[in-house]
DNA sequence: ACGGCTTCTGAAAGCGCTTTCAGATAGCCA
DNA sequence: TGGCTATCTGAAAGCGCTTTCAGAAGCCGT
């Protein structure tokens, strides 16, 4: 097609393709006679033999363990703010929580092409590592930090331990965790650990009857909840992997004549759009998910045009108080 | 890369590509022979160049308005779903409820060589369709039928209808609507025109007061509903572009001491997971998006592959009755 | 007007696959 | 075993760009 285009402006396809990527060095003539030419013929580049020529697909990948969670898809849509800035696209996959779903995605992703290739959390098939070296392309790691490859995010222990210890200063002494699937997830085990751990260290403990693990969403809080109460003495405050569970979890509460934060605490994560709207607003451990896309795609870029970086960007989680807290009702409890 | 597998095999690239591409017709130890040596280097085709040779990108793409949407994120989930099947990849953009952003999308999807295209709505720049067809890829627009072009997606003006129709059967006669933005967004528009008309065939209208367009959000729907109030004698009841709409509507009524359906019903849109949980539960048009998504994909699929396909296909949306509608107060209101 | 520069330009060689086409090999029957 | 067909296989020609390299054209000063 450049061809018909070199053909109609009287050039070579030299010269066309020259023009085209904006090189300088074309008469001025020469260059409008193809810029014409092109916009007669609505060319359009064939991207395929261009990313074959060039080596560079101008594209970048990026693997998510489930597309409709609200700051996975945010990460997302922030990274490609950033990308296209730098004229890459970004491909999308997911990988529903599965370290062999996401090699076989990520694989897909490397045969494509991608120029590089955005991951979350630091628990990966060691397959994948090894492949991603093999292609060369530079991979950057989001939602946690990493020992040794590069990354974008926070400490999700100490962010959740954070939510504890201020669950513990208003006077809480037996507080429970709703966690979403921590198969595969360090994000979600490194924050029941950090929670356990600021627990001992005030000389508390997470019961296990209290350390509740279900699949996300409205109806995985309600469940999570109902089969923590199932389990002896109730706890006083409860830190929830989502907002979406958390939220669950407050209407089982209700439903069970519990008022919140009279009865119990809540505490999310993620600050989600409906978090300040619910009865009452939800107090939450905010991700800063779009700046976490954006370090994201600033990194990739950078490394793909050969630029230095920093390996680790830490974008710390924030508590969002509100109303969902508060200290027990009897502050001995 | 295949030259190193076809000498580590000891046969030619010709028969390397015969078997990474499951012909038939070579011989079982050459096969093998291949195999493993693909296997022990590790080897990942150039997609690029694979693509450059069959003329065929194995992608298809899809720009939705709102990548944030509930709606959108599941059509894509459920399109790239049949993509996957069938050996194809989905690349997703956003653009942004503006018709401009949205060719320019397109367009860089188009040069990427997709091939094919995912579109949302009836209303597209004129120049994209030429760029489209242009180009020469299928096409298929979702989540509103039209005319002229392939589409999965049902009667947005119809729907809506239904659900005015619903609201005055209980007996209200002062409606409102609270839209997202109507610019470029047929399937907005469309809905608005829907409940004018279903209105007037029963001797009623929509007081322009009660006509409100808002950016979309919790929020939004919050500002939305306060405006409404501002605007003379308030409806009994209102329908809203989305739930999340619909759940700011119904915040505000309350602030205002309205009490939700006693002195206002509210309808939402899309039946997103929130909706059952809402305080009342909410009344909604679920729309199919999953079954819009799997139709949009596997029509692309058919015709890619050059088999033939219906030009539309209707997958209606369907009113959900919870606890947020019942009569107005007093029927004569 | 001409030599010596600099600036432009086009021919051609890839990029790494797929696929055709013709030749090699194997299989079969007489 | 020889001849003929049916299978396999490899050489080579693209696919549509980019980019190198050498030659052409333009520019300048004398």
């Amino acid at each position: 097609m450049a061809r018909d285009v070199a053909r109609r402006a009287g050039v070579s396809t030299a010269t066309v393709s020259r023009v085209l990527n904006g090189f300088a060095g074309v008469r001025a003539d020469k260059r409008e006679a193809v810029m014409r030419a092109a916009q007669d013929l609505g060319f359009v580049a064939n991207g395929a033999a261009r990313a074959l020529s060039t080596r560079r697909f101008m594209a970048v990948g990026a693997v998510v363990p489930n597309i409709e969670n609200e700051a996975f898809v945010r990460v997302l849509s922030s990274v490609q703010d950033r990308l296209r800035q730098a004229g890459y696209t970004l491909v999308a996959a997911n990988a529903g929580y599965d370290l062999e779903d996401e090699l076989r995605e990520a694989t897909f992703l490397l045969e494509r092409g991608v120029d590089g290739l955005m991951l979350v959390g630091d628990i990966h098939h060691p397959d994948l590592y090894a492949r991603i070296a093999r292609s060369g392309i530079p991979m950057v790691q989001t939602f946690s930090l990493s020992r040794v490859h590069s990354c974008v995010g926070f400490d999700n222990a100490a962010s959740a331990a954070r939510a504890a210890n201020y669950l513990m200063d208003l006077g809480h002494r037996r507080i429970g965790v709703i966690s979403g699937l921590r198969k595969d997830n360090d994000r979600g085990g490194a924050r029941v650990i950090g929670i356990a751990q600021a627990l001992a260290a005030r000389g508390l403990r997470l019961a296990p009857e209290h350390d509740i693990e279900i699949s996300y969403g409205i109806g995985g809080g309600r469940d999570g909840f109902r089969q923590m109460l199932a389990g002896g003495l109730p706890p006083t405050a409860i830190i929830c992997g989502t907002d979406q569970i958390a939220f669950g979890a407050m209407i089982e509460a209700r439903a069970r004549g519990l008022s919140v934060p009279g009865d119990l605490s809540v505490i999310g994560h993620n600050d989600s759009d409906f978090a300040p709207f619910l009865d009452p607003p939800l107090t939450t451990i905010r991700i800063h998910s779009a700046e976490i896309g954006h370090a994201a795609g600033d990194h990739l870029i950078a490394r793909i045009q050969g630029r230095p970086v920093v390996r680790l960007t830490e974008i710390d989680a924030e508590l969002i108080l509100r109303a969902s807290t508060a200290p027990p009702r009897r502050a001995a409890d």
